[in-house]
DNA sequence: ACTTACCGTAAGTCATCGCTTACGATTCGT
DNA sequence: ACGAATCGTAAGCGATGACTTACGGTAAGT
């Protein structure tokens, strides 16, 4: 449910190839497991963690189920690298104008 | 170097403790390990593996090595995020679309 | 009703990964 | 020059995790 659920997700190649046919919208799981390098069950249990981490929804659809990127998800992951970025930002440049001080005085 | 080097890089908690230090600025290996509930040899490994995905850069001073967030890096992975943002925010919308269009033919 | 299709779960195996201890290399201080 | 400090690396161990096969359960088709 947090970010650091979907960041640990969205570690596995697997997963990341699931998320990236599920852009499209909505999919079955067989849809999904066709013409990938692992057996349906994997793809099953991979879907199950990704839903767990709150990046992808679950709606039953008779047989099938069907399973659709969560945009929450995504952004929550999205919002802890904004708050990182900008960090990232102001460090690098107050170290950059540090640096320009220091090599003022040589 | 990709953006899916720094996704798993990030996926282990104590890497992101690391990486929440530094927020801050630059710091030196011992500092970055002081307080924390791993060795100072873990500490090393990790840094050397956010090196590697590009996450953070080395500075060599004198007898200690700075290490800082490489905002590129960052960069990387916000970009990897946004798009899949866009497409999850997408795929969204239509579903709705369609969703409603189902629910007026009731 | 019976068969087929779709999907999740359980059990077990194998590789990957994070940690510790031990060691070597380089630099600073005196 | 010698000892202390800072840091990376190697080796080994234990745990986590991803995969497969086998099975059960529910819905659709005939």
């Amino acid at each position: 449910m947090t970010y650091q659920d979907a960041i640990t997700a969205l570690a596995d190649p697997t997963r990341r190839v699931i998320i990236d046919r599920l852009r499209g919208g909505a999919l079955p799981v067989g849809d999904i497991a066709h013409g990938m390098d692992v057996s349906r069950p994997a793809v099953s249990q991979h879907l199950r963690v990704l839903s767990d981490a709150g990046l992808l929804t679950v709606t039953p659809s008779g047989n099938r189920r069907l399973y659709a990127i969560a945009p929450e998800g995504v952004g929550q992951l999205r919002r802890y690298l904004d708050t990182l970025w900008d960090d990232a930002l102001a460090a690098f440049a107050q170290a950059a104008a540090e640096k320009a001080k220091d090599t003022a005085n040589e």
